[in-house]
DNA sequence: CTCCAGGCGCCTT
DNA sequence: AAGGCGCATGGA
C-alpha cells in the first residue's frame, strides 16, 4: 500500500527546472532562494532541482504523486524530442541556451484564462493579474508560507458569477468582458474543455477561437500547454521577429506564411520547438533592444480572423 | 511626458 | 483579403 507522504523526489535528467517555469508558459510560479513554490489545482507545491532530481514538497500528505509527473510531463523523452529539431544555427544557440526547458502540460481552463489574459501586457503583469484573481475568488487551500494559506484557481462557476467591475477590480482592464463572457460560457456547458482534448486539432482550435479574447494565438497557447497538441504554434511578436529575423532575412513577412513555415520547418514538435525560441529570444540576448527588424512597424496584418461559420 | 507590453475585435479600403 | 486602430493598466 503507498504510504502518504509530503515529500517525494524524481529522477528527471535533462530537466530545467528554472527554465521550464521563467519560460513564460506557467504564471503561478514564485522563485524562493533555491525552490519553486506554486500551485497545481487544489495543491500548494515546493519544487527543487538538483543533480538531476525535482524533490517535491507538499502542504498536504500525498498518496501518490501522478498529478505533479503529469504537470511537469516527466514521463516524456527530452531526447526524442530534440531529434526532431531542425539543425540549423538558430535552433542550435536556442537549445544551448536554455536546454532541458520543457512543456508543462497545464490545467485547460486555467490556462486558457490566464491567456486571455495575457494580450498587450508584459509576463510581469499577467502573473499580478493572475495572482489578484486566485486570492480574491480562488479557494483556500493549505500552503507551507506565513499565514500558511494559498489560493486555488478560480473554477469558471465562480468566476461566471462575478461582475464585469469586479473583474476589472484585478487590473485586467479590457480583457474583463473577454472573460466574464468565456467563463459563462464554460460554465454553462456550451464549451466542453475537456472534450477538446479527444478531437483534432483543427477542431478543437476552431472551437477555442469562437470564445471571445480568443483568436489564433491564444488557442494555440491552450492548444500546446494545456492539451499537448505538439504542432500548435503560438507566434507572438517575440516569436514573429524572431522568425523574421533568423530565417527571412529581417524582412516582413505574413502570419499565414509563417504558420506554414512553421510546420514545414520544425517539424513534428514545432510547438517544443517555439517555446525554446521564445525563451531564447526573450531573455537570452541582452543586446537586442526589442526593436522590429527593419523600418518602424513591427505589426503584421491579423490574417486568421474568425469566421462566422 | 511618451512608448509599449506573449492580441483581439471591429472598422475601413 | 489586407491593414489600421482602440482597448486598460502600469513600468521604463
Amino acid at each position: 500500500m503507498a504510504v502518504s507522504t509530503n515529500v517525494t523526489t524524481f529522477a528527471a535528467p535533462d530537466y530545467n527546472l528554472t527554465a521550464t517555469l521563467e519560460s513564460g508558459q506557467a504564471f503561478r510560479w514564485s522563485r524562493l532562494g533555491e525552490s519553486w513554490e506554486g500551485v497545481i489545482d487544489e495543491r500548494w507545491v515546493r519544487l527543487k532541482e538538483s543533480d538531476g532530481q525535482l524533490t517535491a514538497e507538499t502542504a498536504l500528505p500525498c498518496r501518490e504523486w501522478g498529478w505533479l509527473s503529469q504537470y511537469l510531463q516527466l514521463e516524456v523523452d527530452f531526447g526524442s524530442i530534440l531529434s526532431t529539431f531542425p539543425p540549423d544555427r538558430p535552433m542550435s544557440e536556442a537549445v544551448d541556451y536554455c536546454r532541458g526547458l520543457r512543456l508543462l502540460r497545464q490545467e485547460p481552463w486555467e490556462c486558457l484564462v490566464s491567456f486571455i489574459l495575457s494580450s498587450t501586457k508584459q509576463i510581469v503583469q499577467i502573473r499580478q493579474i493572475v495572482r489578484l484573481l486566485c486570492e480574491r475568488h480562488g479557494n483556500p487551500i493549505p500552503a507551507l508560507v506565513p499565514g500558511g494559506l494559498d489560493h486555488s484557481f478560480p473554477k469558471p462557476t465562480a468566476l461566471a458569477s462575478l461582475s464585469e467591475t469586479e473583474l476589472r477590480a484585478c487590473k485586467m482592464g479590457f480583457r474583463a468582458p473577454y472573460l466574464l463572457e468565456t467563463a459563462q460560457c464554460v460554465a454553462k456547458g456550451e464549451l466542453d474543455l475537456a472534450d477538446l482534448g479527444r478531437q483534432p486539432l483543427d477542431e478543437a482550435r476552431t472551437a477555442l477561437m469562437r470564445l471571445p479574447g480568443v483568436g489564433r494565438k491564444v488557442a494555440d497557447c491552450v492548444l500546446l500547454f494545456a492539451y499537448g497538441f505538439p504542432t500548435a504554434f503560438p507566434v507572438d511578436v517575440w516569436v514573429l521577429r524572431a522568425l523574421q529575423r533568423l530565417y527571412f532575412r529581417g524582412r516582413r513577412v505574413s502570419l499565414k506564411r509563417l504558420q506554414r513555415f512553421s510546420q514545414e520547418h520544425f517539424g513534428p514538435c514545432a510547438g517544443y520547438a517555439q517555446q525554446y525560441l521564445f525563451h531564447y529570444v526573450r531573455t537570452g540576448q541582452p543586446s537586442r533592444t526589442d526593436r522590429p527588424p527593419i523600418g518602424g512597424k513591427s505589426k503584421v496584418a491579423n490574417l486568421d480572423r474568425k469566421s462566422k461559420e
